[in-house]
DNA sequence: AGTGAGCCTTGACCAAGGTCAAACATCGTG
DNA sequence: CACGATGTTTGACCTTGGTCAAGGCTCACT
């Protein structure tokens, strides 16, 4: 299966180049599969730039694993945060409901995204995060994580990083959804995704959508019918081979082209 | 003028429930007006239940305050992050730009909300704050922050809180932007607004806009003609006596049936 | 008091994308 | 293997909000 990531997987040598050799540490055998300092995704995870005594720190902390139907719900809204949620394998939405039933796809996340920020604030979780097929994750105390970072600088440093990402990415969702149409918005959102894949060591540009075109409308502020318009329009100039969620892109800097000023 | 807030005058009543009495500290005279201890909006602000000792040691983190006239930039994107910023008095907007120079205004901040948090992530800001009229902020260096944060427990995580709330509005506008229609998004946004001056302590129906029309219409994904019919529609309809930017809010329940499930 | 710049309102028209409907593809399940 | 559920594509039509243009209001500045 195509994109499919597991922790147990080599990353693919481009996506290696930041990785310093130091950062690998003995563990005990027992744990090597379910510690942080062992893990392939260390590096785009919350160990990231962890000092090999933080990270066996870490390790501690994130001892249990969470495995989850395709459909199953992680966190749901109103249910109370105790702890964030990194994905080991398989891929999640994360989606706001209002109170009249409309809903809007907030994030689509793949290995080594953390999920739950938006629970700290009133201690209750105010989204729903949804696997999208059978997906693993570890679980992360946030008490835990956060006596933790108190004692370890890099540590604190790295999640206020991560939750500083998070604002950011959302900062470029109001972008897209204030001021791009329909078909920049398809392409703004391919770019992403692929540019995810490949630094998770995947070819990018060929892929796999783990998601409804409902889904994607969602997030993008737009209609399925839109979103499957959008795709056969991109088939039509070339840009992308469309075989229902099997994807090619064709001609990158043609989406590319799209998300700046082509249109105007 | 009306909805001017300044730090040193007396929080109205209906805002003050929360406020424990035993928060007050005696602090050195000459400290009096720069101190977070002292400081009408610490119960807005990032002082909110931090113990009397917690607040002292904030103190002499936060001692840097910088005026700017209407139109400046607090800071613009690209450059190195150092602090983040807490409005005292005044009013700002927060806007990301594209390659291609389209923009999006991501928020209005106003007195007791925290500024910067865009820039934590890459240590360079992403997005441009600009004083909406002559403004005052405070200086908090995030590195101090950081260290006191590792100390006091109930600081660390009130910061938590605050970005996590931050991530949890932007979800909000996410939904307004990606599910709304035009004249949904504006009464969402009438509303936020009006609860946020009633947190402190300003009457909820008599208002003055900070902005322009088009800086709403930017904010909400809307062109400003839009928001000008919308606007004009509200008074038609005597939801809203607009006169210019001094709006009185005539049906308070007809705004919010609108936000829900109404319009379908 | 007069002037100009910036901001706001309104009208006429247009187009992007939403709505509704029908048909087709895919896949898991009995 | 057949069936049904779920997801996708495409067409026809319509609505919302964008575009363009003209004119009015406000306020700061001289």
């Amino acid at each position: 299966m195509q994109n499919t990531y597991s922790p147990e997987r080599t990353i693919a040598p481009e996506a290696t180049v930041n990785r310093p050799v130091t950062n690998i540490v003995p563990v005990r055998a027992e744990a090597l599969k379910v510690a942080c300092s062992s893990c392939n995704l260390r590096e785009l995870c919350l160990p990231v730039g962890l000092a090999p005594s933080d990270m066996e720190r870490l390790d501690a902390v994130v001892e249990t694993r969470r495995s989850l139907k395709r459909g199953e719900a992680l966190y749901s809204a109103g249910e109370a945060f105790t702890s964030l949620f990194a994905v080991r394998t398989g891929y999640f939405k994360t989606r706001v409901t209002a109170e009249d039933g409309r809903d809007q796809v907030t994030g689509f996340q793949m290995a080594g995204e953390l999920l739950g920020f938006d629970g700290i604030g009133s201690e209750r979780h105010t989204c729903d995060a949804i696997a999208l097929e059978d997906a693993q994750v570890c679980v992360i105390p946030f008490a835990q994580l956060e006596a933790l970072s108190r004692e370890f600088g890099d540590l604190q440093r790295q999640l206020h990083k991560v939750m500083s990402r998070e604002i950011v990415r959302e900062h470029g969702v109001m972008l897209l959804l204030g001021s791009m149409r329909a078909e920049e918005r398809l392409a703004a959102f391919l770019l992403n995704l692929t540019q995810r894949l490949q630094a998770r060591g995947f070819s990018p540009t060929s892929l796999v959508l783990r998601m409804t075109r409902e889904e994607i409308g969602s997030y993008l502020g737009l209609k399925l019918e839109t979103v499957s318009r959008a795709f056969s329009k991109f088939q039509e100039d070339g840009v992308l081979e469309v075989k229902q969620r099997q994807l090619r892109v064709l001609d990158e800097s043609a989406l590319r082209q799209l998300v700046n000023g082509t249109a105007c």
